[in-house]
DNA sequence: CACCAGGCAAGTA
DNA sequence: TACTTGCATGGT
């Protein structure tokens, strides 16, 4: 079985189990981005009392939270956990759109993907995940988002050798799907939900996965089609 | 009680 | 270069 015709197989059997996603919960570009940073290695469920807790002071923006000092915002979002780096972080890529963008949000992300994922990693506190997440969620431009979920679910059904890094599971898909933001989309999000409820850390038989016995992973090669 | 969650950067040798 | 550790809350 070809690598296309094996991850087409993956998006359909998660598709028809749990979609559609409709990812990513947010409502503005902003918010996305704000959630990008205050999901890493957290629970989302946290991450939507700390939102709650900017939105509810009226702070959801760019202009205000940028006015906050560090002790103020990390205040407001303590129950993301890791409060006082993130404040940093949030702080950092706040820095990034109010000096070489001018407060100018959706300008920066009207960007080329290219540099735009560069200016992105330039940031302190924004690795590839975090900066592939805000470019397919908030500039909804095509990239493949690679998280634990991803690596671990393919790892284990011996897609991928366990030592696979980032940029190398990114290419598998990115090299074998359609370049199309929708897909990429969803195809994201299916994987977080198969992983939240199949594919646990402390959990390696995966029972009941979907993914299971997928067709023809035993010949899989590795190569393009 | 222990372990985990939609990472990342800094420290160590 | 290749590991290891700190960061921290809230759910199971």
């Amino acid at each position: 079985m070809y690598t296309d015709e094996l991850l087409h197989d993956l998006y359909e059997r998660l598709s028809s189990r749990f979609g559609p996603c409709n990812w990513w919960p947010g409502d503005t570009p902003f918010e996305i981005m704000v959630g990008a940073i205050l999901t890493q290695n957290t629970n989302w469920n946290n991450v939507e009392r700390a939102i709650d807790n900017l939105k509810q002071a009226g702070l959801l923006s760019l202009e205000a939270m940028s006015a906050l000092s560090s002790q103020e915002l990390a205040d407001y979002i303590r129950p993301a956990g890791y409060y006082n780096i993130k404040a940093g972080r949030l702080q950092n890529f706040f820095s990034l759109i109010n000096g070489r963008w001018d407060g100018d949000l959706d300008f920066f992300l009207g960007q080329p993907v290219a540099t735009l994922r560069e200016e992105l990693l330039s940031v302190k506190g924004i690795g590839p995940e975090t900066a592939d997440s805000m470019i397919l969620y908030a500039a909804d431009k095509p990239i493949f988002v690679v998280d634990t979920y991803t690596h671990r679910l393919l790892s284990r059904h011996e897609i991928i050798e366990d030592c696979f890094e980032y940029h190398m599971i990114q290419e598998l898909f990115m090299d074998n799907l359609e370049e199309n933001s929708r897909l990429f989309n969803e195809f994201h999000a299916l994987i977080v939900m198969v992983g939240k409820e199949f594919c646990k850390k402390s959990k390696p038989n995966c029972t009941g996965c979907p993914v299971s016995g997928l067709n023809g992973v035993e010949s899989y090669d590795g190569r393009k089609n």
